[in-house]
DNA sequence: CCGAGCATGTAAGCTGTTACATGATTAG
DNA sequence: CTAATCATGTAACAGCTTACATGCTCGG
């Protein structure tokens, strides 16, 4: 049900699906993500029930987009999700999964080789909030408690990402010390 | 695709869906869960694809049981599924979307009492954790790295979920401070 | 006798993914 | 001319949740 309350997050400018589908990729991948094809259901949806309003406007390539903005109802029913608390259903970590089975393969090196991977896999994760962290920085010279009370918020959940995809990667060091000290020394 | 995996993992000893749902709920929560109408299901369709066989054992209370264990081809549709990369599809956290839009609402004492009810809610988790490892650590004097082959990678995955909660925490610890000092000094 | 725990499942519905379908403009 | 980007969607399917359905046994 949260998809619904964070594209009334972002349509308090208008927007279109096509323009929210890039701020997923861009800026908000580190916490939500959503396809176009659920993207575009679920606008018409918010209209239908009058949380959003649609505007249609020419554009410079292709056909016409379709601007969305929320409604006063729609504003109210962000608000009303803020206050329901805090939304933590509980997350499947497939990878842990794979590292709680792994005793039942006895090839030590492709442990290593896995958590090698995710290592890696989390560097990058991580490189690329910091090069979103960087561009704050250019903008905003007393970053982070400088910025704007908006941003001030956002910008926590940058932070939150930053560290989360730390102990990612604190956690395969770990592993591949205690891994290499258990099976090579 | 990562549940069915799973069971195959789970089935190494003989298990009922019965049985499976009762591991979820104590020590696999940390990574994964699900229902017994998504299990019951899950394991007719291992049978099905030779993965796995069924035997019905009378049980002392309530209905037969029906006990599920791997095949040899389930077993190496296990080891597989290790070699296939680590499963890290991308998450999704309903209450990092809920503090990106939390600039929204200007009430502060609601964005404090949200940070604080996340943190009695990774608290809680964390506890729970811990109380699993003082199991482990009551069995085992030389626990961790004193651990059998199998345990020791279980055992990472206790580690894991104890890191991540731990960060969790720090993240609402800090994001509690940084609010305070900004409204209310 | 009643509720909790044991033990099995089915069905309806919601959410999300992948594949398909259309068509304009612009850069190479 | 061709590929990429812009811009909209629909349809089929997979995965997961919630609700429903059945029946036994044991403790209070």
């Amino acid at each position: 049900m949260s998809l619904q309350h964070i594209l009334l997050g972002i349509i308090a400018e208008p927007k279109s699906g096509y323009d929210i589908k890039q701020e997923f990729d861009s800026s908000l991948k580190h916490f939500w993500f959503a396809e176009l094809s659920q993207i575009y259901p679920a606008l018409k949806k918010l209209v239908a029930d009058d949380l959003a309003r649609v505007e249609g406007v020419p554009s410079d390539k292709g056909p016409d987009k379709k601007l969305y903005s929320r409604t006063d109802a729609g504003t109210q029913a962000l608000i009303d999700w803020l206050h329901t608390g805090p939304a933590t259903s509980p997350v499947r970590h497939g990878f842990l999964g794979q590292v709680f089975f792994m005793g039942t393969q006895k090839d030590r090196e492709a442990a290593l080789k896995f958590f090698k991977e995710l290592k890696a896999h989390y560097q990058a994760r991580y490189a690329a909030l910091q090069a979103v962290e960087a561009g704050w920085k250019a903008q905003c010279p007393t970053y982070p408690d400088g910025l704007g009370d908006d941003d001030f918020f956002m910008q926590m959940t940058l932070d939150a990402g930053l560290r989360f995809q730390r102990s990612y990667m604190d956690w395969c060091t770990n592993s591949i010390d205690r891994i290499k000290s258990r099976y090579h020394d």
